[in-house]
DNA sequence: AATGAATGAGGTTTCATTCAT
DNA sequence: CATGAATGAAACCTCATTCAT
């Protein structure tokens, strides 16, 4: 995942504090990969992106807005690519399928990330007010996405009738489940497995245990 | 949850130390649900459990241990709670049943530790080698028991024949997953519903999901 | 001018702990001596005092409140001394005489201080609330002490009737404007003079300015 | 008080530089009557001066360059007001008074440089080598036209023969006694009366304590 | 001439840990 | 056994100054 992408037509000077902006936060995420955010210091966020301290005070209003920011392009990110799975033609269960891989395979590429959203949802989030206003948002975004999947799931007879946001409830729970169960690997000095692709098996529970009655 | 229990026969001045001991974690816990690791001073720790910031480092090695301790103390509980569970007399589906519902009470219980029981194996763990090593071995005991169990279901034909540390995964990402749900509602102001009670969810899915082909 | 004096029967542990506070704040003021407040640094303070920066805080909250603290205390100084002249016994003319002199001679022996009494009243004081509302309740307390004498002074038919408060004005203006000319020529590194005893002087222009008219 | 007087016939460039400095210390003035030289950056002064921090740098060596030049500016301004007051037609009596009156109104008109001017004077000259000198030869120049002054009231027998620079020290003390106070309560939110015109109390003050013994 | 992005030394403050009592 | 005064390394952040454009 580089950060490369959005680079629209910006005043000139604008573009280029954007571009530092994103070295930053990637010197921040790939700090984060193996360290915590209390362990990292500003000293080595900005040695890491090349900048001076000082500039990397300009760029960001101070250490907890750069993870903020980093947060907050991540899950950008995911949204986005939830969106673009879910729009794609196709049947239900194709769509349902490929976000789930789809996501899957996000979390994989960015295990740093993936490490720290479910820290930050259950630590960090707790505690800055500004940054759980963010996590909320986009999650809500997110359940959204997926219970119009369901409903229309559902409406076709792929899935049983029923509260769509129960499904999502329980396709997120696995998400999280198991991407949480693949960071302990992950980062088990220990294992070398690795990631374990446990995309098919979400799916299958999924499809299995909202199934229509009588098939 | 009072720390009472393991006071068995010691020399005298060993169970003094070991009570004071319990209670310095349980002052420690009660500043957790609160707030973060990081941002719990040793003196507060010591105010709170009424001891000086002398003593507490003569009950414990450091601020590090103080956590690690409190993590193998409640991991210690969890893992009783499950192989009482298991072990009990009743149908398998009974003692599924009985598991999920009582490690998602345990958690809703315990709802500081539940969140720093996650956070500790997705972040903190990450980082403090010692902490770490503990988490593995509780994990390892936790999955070992619910294998049995499930391989048991399989063997009565209760669930689908295969692979039970697959039935083990997908149940703890469950668990996990929910109870990283209801920590978000539990801490988010705003929402005042707070803990709601996945376990039937996480019964059903489980056993439709793995429900021998043909019923 | 030594911090020894209020030493009265504290709890032990409280009245090292406030000799402590006195010792830091005979640091500052050394270094107050010398250099500005801005330039002076809470470590070098807490070198000078003979403590560490970390005990510095535990014995005041910050930078600043040192500061205040130095302040304050000088003021009291100065209060008593000038409320225990105008109580003597004596003649209206001779207690006239003896403040002037008395707060001329405590300016000589706290320069330091003179220095940053009549720098904060114009500077700082503009800046920080707490220490503006110190300054100002003890200016109160000071003008009222003189009114009152310089009423009797009238009274007694040593001064023209009339308001004393302009009398008191006339006195502090003349106070303040000659320990701010000593200063220059006290901190002047060329001029080896240094404190010219202006008492004589002020008390002279008080009384022929403020004289009765046909004496 | 607009700083477009000293315009000379200068090499063009230079005159457009000269009144750039001219506009940048009027920037710097206005900020200096709300706040304190330390809490006033660079940046703030470019900024509200409309140039560029870099083109700051290109008028003055640096911050403390920046100070001393407007004070040396301001003081050019009182050394001149002074001198034209002394020059006057008029009894000696008529001229003392012009003189006192001038610089009372001008201290009222320049509140943040009166503050600074007694500010620097007691504080900042004192670490500052450059503005000590400069702030010395001005003091000395005033001193002598006041000295002249006052031997000339003396030589016409409008006051008592003696050494007129006392009369001179106290002129100064009662001066700078006096707008001191009066900065008190122009900075002070509470007191909204704000300037008192001691002007008269001071020629009186003076008049009167230096007056020939027998009139 | 004029800009302002970029620098980094240095300031204030916190907090885990020690040790004399 | 138990205390808590005292420590000091290290964190976050600011701002005078420089220099490529």
């Amino acid at each position: 995942m580089t950060y490369s992408d959005p680079m629209h037509a910006l005043p000139r000077k604008e573009r280029e504090r954007e571009r530092h902006r994103l070295e930053a936060l990637q010197a921040a995420e790939s700090l984060l990969e193996h360290r915590l955010y209390h362990d990292i210091t500003v000293q080595e966020i900005a040695a890491s992106a090349e900048f001076s301290v000082g500039y990397l005070y300009k760029l960001f209003a101070g250490k907890e807005e750069i993870y903020a920011s980093l947060l907050k392009h991540r899950y950008d990110e995911l949204e986005e690519l939830v969106t673009a799975h879910i729009a794609r033609r196709g049947s239900v269960e194709d769509r349902i399928s490929a976000v789930v891989r789809g996501v899957s395979t996000w979390f994989k590429n960015n295990p740093a990330f993936a490490s720290n959203y479910l820290g930050a949802i259950l630590t960090l989030a707790r505690t800055r007010e500004t940054i759980a206003a963010d996590v909320s948002r986009h999650e809500a975004i997110l359940q959204e996405r997926l219970n119009a999947l369901f409903q229309e799931a559902m409406d076709e007879g792929v899935l049983a009738r029923g509260d769509p946001s129960v499904v999502t409830a329980t396709l997120r729970a696995l998400l999280w489940g198991f991407v949480a169960r693949n960071l302990v690997s992950w980062f088990d000095p220990a294992k070398k497995e690795k990631w374990t692709d446990y995309a098919p098996t979400i799916v299958r529970t999924i499809t299995r245990a909202f199934a229509p009655e009588n098939t």
